[in-house]
RNA sequence: GCGGGCGUGGCGAAACUGGUAAACGCAAGGGGCUUAAAACCCCUUGCCCGUAAGGGCUUGCGGGUUCGAGUCCCGCCGCCCGCACCA
């Protein structure tokens, strides 16, 4: 019996495909151009099985839609800046540079082993200069557009380590190394206006169809633009006053306290001469930057003593807090609380003991009566206990809320995002760095274009903590650009997010001496499909929208969105084991007992089984798919990440699975090449006469083409795999004899290396040249249907009394009528069904259903 | 906390717009081939009652709409992802 060689074929058809440049694209106007583009990964060292996951998805459209005629380009590169090439320096003692460059030429090597079809003539990493010189000039364009700004902002700061720290480096409020207790800092730092697209980017939503839903909602949902007011609140005692933001205006009589944020200006001036708010803020800032921390902690108030004058009820006064749950970030980091109608203002009332005043009462309620318990009342409803608006809807108070506010001169209407400017300054080395010059008379002076790019100096410490750049003894100095004095470059260097943000335009012209030809821009852009983690569902993806968007307004290119169609895939997830002790062990530990339990593979202890979660270094739960790649080949391990679970979805990593895989490689080889001598030198013209089984066979093939076509094109590539099978299965069973049987066991044979083409490619390769063919599987057009052979004459219909399934019934399509009918009354399961009752009503579903009803 | 998603046999799943729930595969059991094992091939397999014919139940839980609900609506429960300096 004979057996794929899988690591013969792969070799030998990824040598050919790159010998013959099948997939190096250029321009060409005479077909329609596909844009096919995976996240491309970070160098971390190796790939891993969502790397797998993701460039097998993109190979099977790459494939597919280029058999189908489309010029696609499918390129790939490595996001190279970040954090982790710092770690490996400090951890090791290697230089950031050169640990990225040996990840890459490892990573590079095993994805080229799984044959994607790429275009690696177009291969970037974003670390080299050739990349990042063009951003420096996008940034200097940026800054002249307006685009770029400096401000001051809060960061993580390490009181030992005298350090910034990233928000994943600060572990329940301790410094991930110094154990020190983090603070938050005030920095002045460079920011991307993303908030002057603010409206753009929510209203462009509407029309990326080929987005998921989920992703465009958690967009709208992230940019969050709300109407509602500013309210200005008089202080007493005090000239100056107290600027609030509210959606609900029409709440102001139920306000009974007002609160800032910890940092807002006021919090921080009183705190001058409050050692106590001073210790309420600190304790405040010990939270960190990230809103998950300060809204998850309890709420907590500090009484500043100030009281607030209600702007529509002369004489009520309301308290001034300190909370740590109101954002300097949103609105004006001061809100009134009302908490009568919000459940957060609800529970810090019950903390500190403030008034819970109803203003809006449910319709059908006794406005006399009603009263706020445990829960806030969020809906609609009608105005009570306020005056002016008693009687009001929601909708009609705002409105005469605000009128109100604009007459007395203490508000106006406004529109508010939660979105907030990009801060794209980062205290490291491992960036690009920003080309801009401090000068003590000049102030910031960009770098003259004729000087980029700023290139990372190769010799720095990353032993001492702090900025590399800014303590190394010479790379920072430079003179003005603008009166010649000596003068300091910027230290700071970009967000890695920057970078990420245009490499799909690169990839159009990534040999270019600009950023990238405008002519390939404007035929290849936007990128047609694009595939990668549901975890950039927000940050990667508005960043790169706004990021075309700023380039289009500086004319750098024609399009505003740089991604029409977004697949996010799910992760790869696999069982996790722990000794006894709960200390995590790696699959390849543990052995399998025949009574289903595990035991240590070493020590022959009792290892225990945990659920599936997703394949990580921490849990060790990780399949090197290098391992996989070198025991069944790519195409075996393509095939598995295809076929169990739909692509959304997570998918789980099991044993059986490539197993069960690998099986089917063979399976599907054996059954095309065991009796290829024959079938290479069957003609390809269908015999004028053919026997009902051959028939019916051809039929089959024909429907399993539209079948995977129809899959393939909705991203539903576990359904094609088992169509797939299935048209396996059916050439198995081909067992007739005869030119008609010849004919369709060749057709179908063919047709399933086709089909399978864009999955496994090197099998399909492999049996296509054996089925006798001179040209290459990767050059033939996607099979097409004939419309004779996709019609079936009968249908079965399924029969039912009352709902519940009674019988089937063969029948010629479109059969109905009152012959119909009588033939359904007269099946046996009908009529005992009925138990003798007269039916009421029968309905016909043409084709599908005919439901009696008693 | 806020925002988003998911939940179907022992397991991964399928079921297109409300119309035969469980396609395809994994695991398991039985049989064949073999001195034997592996590989391979064939059969069975949602659960319960029944020798069978047949009947009942079943898509996380509880309600509702409908001739008909895995699919639509309301309310719960559980799990997962993101939260702006990880990428």
């Amino acid at each position: 019996m004979s057996r794929y060689n899988f690591k013969e074929a792969e070799a030998k058809w990824q040598a050919k495909w790159a010998e013959d440049g099948c997939f190096e694209v250029a321009e060409d106007t005479s077909k329609p151009k596909y844009y096919v583009l995976e996240m491309f990964p970070y160098p971390s060292g190796r790939i891993h099985m969502g790397h797998v996951r993701n460039y097998t998805l993109g190979d099977v459209v790459a494939r597919y839609k280029s058999a189908r005629g489309f010029n696609v380009l499918h390129p790939m590169g490595w996001d190279a800046f970040g954090l982790p090439a710092e770690n490996a320096a400090i951890e090791r003692g290697v230089h950031p540079a050169d640990w990225t460059k040996e990840n890459i030429a490892v990573m590079g090597a095993q994805l080229r082993s799984l044959g994607l079809s790429y275009d690696w003539d177009r291969e970037i990493a974003t670390c080299d200069p050739d990349y990042y010189r063009h951003e420096q000039k996008m940034f200097l364009d940026f800054l002249a557009a307006d685009l770029a700004y400096r401000k001051e902002a809060w960061v993580n700061w390490d009181p030992v380590e005298n350090t910034v720290l990233a928000n994943e480096q600060v572990i329940d409020g301790l410094g991930w190394r110094s154990g020190a207790v983090i603070e938050k800092r005030l920095l002045s730092q460079w920011f991307l206006r993303i908030t002057a697209f603010a409206d753009e980017l929510l209203y462009g939503l509407e029309a990326l169809e080929r987005w998921p839903e989920r992703v465009r909602l958690m967009q709208e949902n992230w940019i969050n633009r709300s109407e509602g007011a500013y309210v200005h609140f008089g202080l007493k005692g005090r000239d100056d006053g107290l600027e609030v933001f509210t959606t609900r205006p029409d709440t102001l009589f139920g306000a009974s306290f007002c609160a800032v944020a910890a940092n807002h200006p006021l919090a921080q001036e009183l705190a001058r001469d409050d050692s106590r708010l001073a210790a309420f803020n600190t304790e405040c800032s010990r939270l960190g930057t990230s809103e998950e921390a300060i809204e998850t902690a309890e709420k907590q108030g500090f009484d500043t003593g100030l009281r607030a004058i209600h702007p529509f009820v002369e004489g009520v006064e309301l308290p001034v807090y300190v909370a740590n749950f109101v954002l300097m970030e949103y609105g004006t980091g001061a809100i009134f609380g009302c908490p009568g109608h919000d459940q957060r203002d609800l529970e810090f009332a019950h903390k500190y003991d403030l008034r819970v005043v109803p203003v809006v009462a449910p319709v059908d309620a006794d406005p006399l009566t009603f009263e706020i318990g445990e829960d806030a009342y969020h809906g609609d409803g009608t105005h009570i206990n306020s005056a002016f608006l008693d009687g009001l809807d929601i909708v009609e108070a705002k409105a005469a809320a605000i009128e109100r506010l604009v007459k007395l001169k203490a508000g106006r209407s406004a529109i508010t995002f939660r979105l907030r400017d990009w801060g794209v300054s980062r205290q490291r080395y491992w960036g690009c760095p920003i080309p801009v010059i401090k000068c003590a008379t000049c102030g910031i002076v960009p770098v003259p274009e004729s000087e980029l790019p700023i290139l990372l100096p190769d010799d720095v410490s990353l032993e001492q903590p702090g900025n590399p750049l800014d303590h190394h003894p010479t790379w920072k100095h430079a003179d003005c650009p603008q009166c010649g004095q000596p003068a300091q470059r910027e230290t700071d260097t970009l967000d890695t997010f920057f970078e990420s943000s245009w490499y799909f335009a690169r990839f159009c012209s990534p040999h270019a001496g600009t950023a990238f030809s405008r002519e390939a821009v404007d035929y290849w852009l936007p990128v047609d499909q694009y595939i990668g983690g549901i975890e950039h569902a927000i940050l990667h993806l508005l960043y790169a929208r706004f990021f075309t968007r700023a380039l289009k307004s500086c004319g750098y290119l024609s399009v505003k969105e740089p991604f029409a169609g977004l697949f996010t895939q799910g992760m790869v997830c696999h069982e996790t084991f722990k000794d006894e002790d709960g200390g995590w062990l790696y699959p390849e530990q543990v052995t399998a007992q025949t009574d289903g339990s595990f035991t240590h593979t070493e020590t022959g202890a009792r290892a225990l089984v945990g659920r599936s979660e997703s394949m990580s270094k921490s849990k060790r739960n990780i399949v090197d798919p290098v391992a996989i790649i070198e025991a069944y080949g790519a195409d075996t391990a393509r095939l598995f990440m295809l076929s169990d679970s739909p692509p959304e979805r997570d998918l789980e990593w099991t044993t059986a699975g490539i197993e069960g895989a690998w099986r089917y490689t063979n399976r599907l080889w054996r059954l095309i090449t065991d009796p290829v001598g024959p079938m290479a030198t069957i003609g390809s013209t269908r015999p004028a006469e053919m026997g009902d089984a051959a028939l019916q066979a051809c039929r089959s093939i024909h429907r399993s083409i539209a079948v995977v076509t129809d899959d393939l094109e909705k991203f539903r590539f576990n359904r094609a795999v088992a169509r797939v099978r299935e048209l396996t299965n059916l050439l198995g069973e081909l067992d007739g004899i005869g030119d008609d049987f010849a004919w369709v066991r060749r057709f179908g044979a063919e047709t399933a290396a086709k089909l399978i083409g864009p999955m496994m490619p090197h099998l399909a390769e492999e049996i296509w040249h054996q089925l006798g063919h001179e040209t290459l599987l990767v050059e033939a057009s996607w099979p097409e249907t004939e419309a004779e052979f996709l019609v079936e004459d009968s249908v079965t219909v399924a029969v039912q009394v009352n709902g519940k399934l009674r019988a089937t019934l063969e029948l010629s399509r479109d059969a109905g009528g009152t012959s119909l009918e009588n033939q359904v009354l007269a099946l046996p399961g009908v009529v005992r069904a009925m138990d003798g009752r007269a039916a009421r009503k029968v309905i016909v579903v043409p084709n599908k259903v005919v439901n009696v009803v008693v």
